[in-house]
DNA sequence: CGAAAATTTGACATGACTCAACTGGAGTGG
DNA sequence: CCACTCCAGTTGAGTCATGTCAAATTTTCG
């Protein structure tokens, strides 16, 4: 099995392809490595290609003009990440995508996403559940947002990615709960000692 | 025409459709009225359908253990609405969806969806559209949501959805803001008299 | 090890909440 | 046609959660 092989194996393990369209499919994927720090998509940046993290961790946020960082979500392995919004459209990012852990990723433009929908019709459902997948947690985000109080937030994310949790900053889950890091560390500090 | 092409012509106004797809199409609509007070879809309930807002307006909500309302979306003419969450699994609904002025509707099951997306492609290029708009306004409300107070997102609020403003109690924007009833009479009095 | 970055802590300010009372308008029935 | 009620919206007083700013402490990493 060649090394491209490997990427369709891994990105899309639930579909069956003929050897022909692993080819096409893996000919369509770029391999990546990122170092922590390091910026995959700028604001503003005209948006071309989505992100499957193979490993390492990733985040999208948005920076308003104050300086102040708002994150959207966190990528771990067997995600995708992008600025979907701009995305979809091709329009510029609105987003900037950083990495917060050594990472390795494959890329793929809007372009071939389209020739692998036209061609190979499984894709297309794949996505389709990955998207179904991600507006149902941006609708619970945007509940829980609603609904609780910071607290609680911070134990929903703790519970709802015990993965990411250890591997990041304080400041990032912060910025993604939208609360200071003073707040988050009182926040702990309660939950240590109530 | 038949009333039943017309629902097609309505619903899908930027597809092409042969005369026996259109058909196919509107055997698998049903037309609903409601009224003011009306709840279309109750938390907890299966949820099958998905409801094209033809006329009025709804809103979903989900409903908190202390019976506080926190609202997800409104949807006026033109706009579809489900807990989508639950419809695209063919769950229990954790939203309930309300009529708040006199609509009329068309609903369609996702087995008929499904149907529809196998033998008529271009619905489904329809939906994926929608789905992104949807997507990238969810999106949108949740960075909003992180970054700005809660008089930003009222004035947000209004430009947005400057047809939907005035049909609308306060108690409604208000739970859709994420904030009481009296702390939106004090944001509404200050933008009168700053 | 030592500098820089991240986190914690304290004191104080503020935005939003709660609860309660009040105002104004839209029906409704006598 | 008025009095009554109901509902939405407003206002006030006090409280609480979270923010801000500054300083101290701990952790990370070259």
């Amino acid at each position: 099995m060649s090394k491209n092989s490997q990427i369709t194996a891994q990105v899309f393990t639930d579909i069956f392809f003929t050897a022909d369209e692993a080819t096409f499919i893996n000919s369509k994927f770029e391999h990546i490595i990122v170092k922590k720090g390091d910026v995959v998509l700028k604001a503003n940046d005209l948006v071309t290609h989505q992100y499957y993290v193979a490993e390492g961790c990733l985040r999208t946020f948005f920076l308003d003009h104050h300086g102040k960082e708002y994150t959207l979500q966190f990528a771990i392995q067997d995600w995708w990440i992008s600025d979907y919004t701009a995305f979809f459209e091709q329009k510029n990012a609105i987003l900037t995508i950083d990495c917060i852990q050594n990472a390795r990723l494959y890329s793929i433009s809007k372009d071939s996403m389209n020739e692998i929908y036209s061609t190979i019709p499984g894709v297309e459902t794949y996505f389709r559940k990955k998207m179904e997948k991600a507006f149902a947690s941006f609708q619970n985000r945007i509940l829980s947002n609603l609904a609780k109080p910071a607290k609680e937030r911070y134990l929903d994310f703790i519970s709802t990615y015990p993965n990411i949790e250890p591997q990041i900053k304080n400041y990032h889950i912060a910025s993604y709960l939208g609360i200071t890091t003073e707040s988050l560390s009182r926040i702990r500090k309660e939950l240590i000692t109530p």
